[in-house]
DNA sequence: AACTAAACGCAACTCAAATTGCGTTAGTAT
DNA sequence: ATACTAACGCAATTTGAGTTGCGTTTAGTT
């Protein structure tokens, strides 16, 4: 007997559907932006049947969302230079650049929506990412997890959905330099 | 003749509508959070049939704007004490009250969903003041608007939307002080 | 007190989203 | 190779949001 069998089917047409899928709607998200999307729409770029979209996933609030779980790679290496401020440059830099991408801003967006009740997975992600590397220098380093977040992430999400047209290059370093400042 | 006609009839069986819708809106928005209310669910609620919603509003997105407008009045005073930092806090803490409110939590965070394109009603009127605090004290602030932007409002915005349970008294208090640290 | 018109309530209607039953396809296991 | 079954496609149906026509109510006017 092999290993315990699986529900899911991985290969084939299943991952050919829940990747044409995926596409359309970060397409879609990206054009209409999340309020007016719709599951038949969404189906219909992907050139699938809205019922199995609905089977699998029963509605578009759940869709999106494990949609939006793809991107932004939780096992990504985290900068590593050897410096703390380094490592919070280089790692705003990625994530600003990351909601520089229309889609994804706009799957933010949508989520603050949703968000609340519940840690959104991205802020869970975020505060540990800047645990870690504040934790790497200890005691000694003159910032604190919860300063990385009001002062860095808190920045550069607020722009994200509110003020997207004024991120660019420099934000990011110039809120590091900021963070830094008098310390 | 009396003084010129205005379309609207103010008093009365009108003015009781809005209010039971307005209560309605602020009520389910709270319980479900903006996605999942609809016009027909706030009219049972109101006690007020669906088309006079539909009539008056044509459709949700102008009506929970609408109603949300009510709130955080733009013409109210800002805090002047003859002190920028001293005006900040008073400011800070005033926007920390309002967004405990988990009703205008909730709008602020449906809200979001729909920025992006243009700059929403919030942010422009938050920036203003900031604008109108910093300005006071002329060339030589400490700090600028942008900065009280990124590092007062964002972070307090940022905890609304996504860690609402964070927020307490002392939130503006510390977020002013790490503002003015080092100058 | 009678008149006017804006706003409301009611009921019928439209249309797209969402649901369901059933036959078919295709990946996996023996 | 054959059997099994999860996932899909198709078509019919249901549900509910949004619209429209028309009669009624009521605040404001004369």
């Amino acid at each position: 007997m092999s290993t315990n069998t699986v529900q899911k089917r991985p290969g084939g047409r299943s991952a050919a559907v829940l990747n044409s899928v995926k596409i359309a709607v970060e397409e879609l998200v990206q054009e209409k932006g999340r309020e007016r999307v719709t599951i038949p729409m969404v189906a219909e770029r992907a050139g699938v049947n809205p019922t199995s979209v609905y089977r699998r996933w029963g509605d578009l609030q759940t869709m999106i969302n494990d949609i939006a779980t793809y991107r932004l790679d939780p096992t990504r290496p985290i900068p590593e230079t050897g410096s703390l401020k380094a490592d919070l440059t280089a790692w705003a830099r990625e994530i600003v650049a990351h909601y520089r991408n229309p889609t994804n801003a706009a799957l933010l967006r949508g989520g603050a929506a949703s968000a609340g009740e519940t840690e959104s997975d991205c802020t869970r992600n975020r505060r540990a990412e800047a645990g870690m590397m504040v934790e790497r220098y200890g005691a000694t380093s003159p910032v604190t997890p919860d300063e990385v977040l009001d002062h860095l992430v808190a920045p550069i999400i607020y722009r994200v959905i509110f003020l997207p047209w004024t991120l660019d290059d420099g934000t990011a370093d110039s809120l590091v330099e900021r963070l830094f400042a008098g310390r």
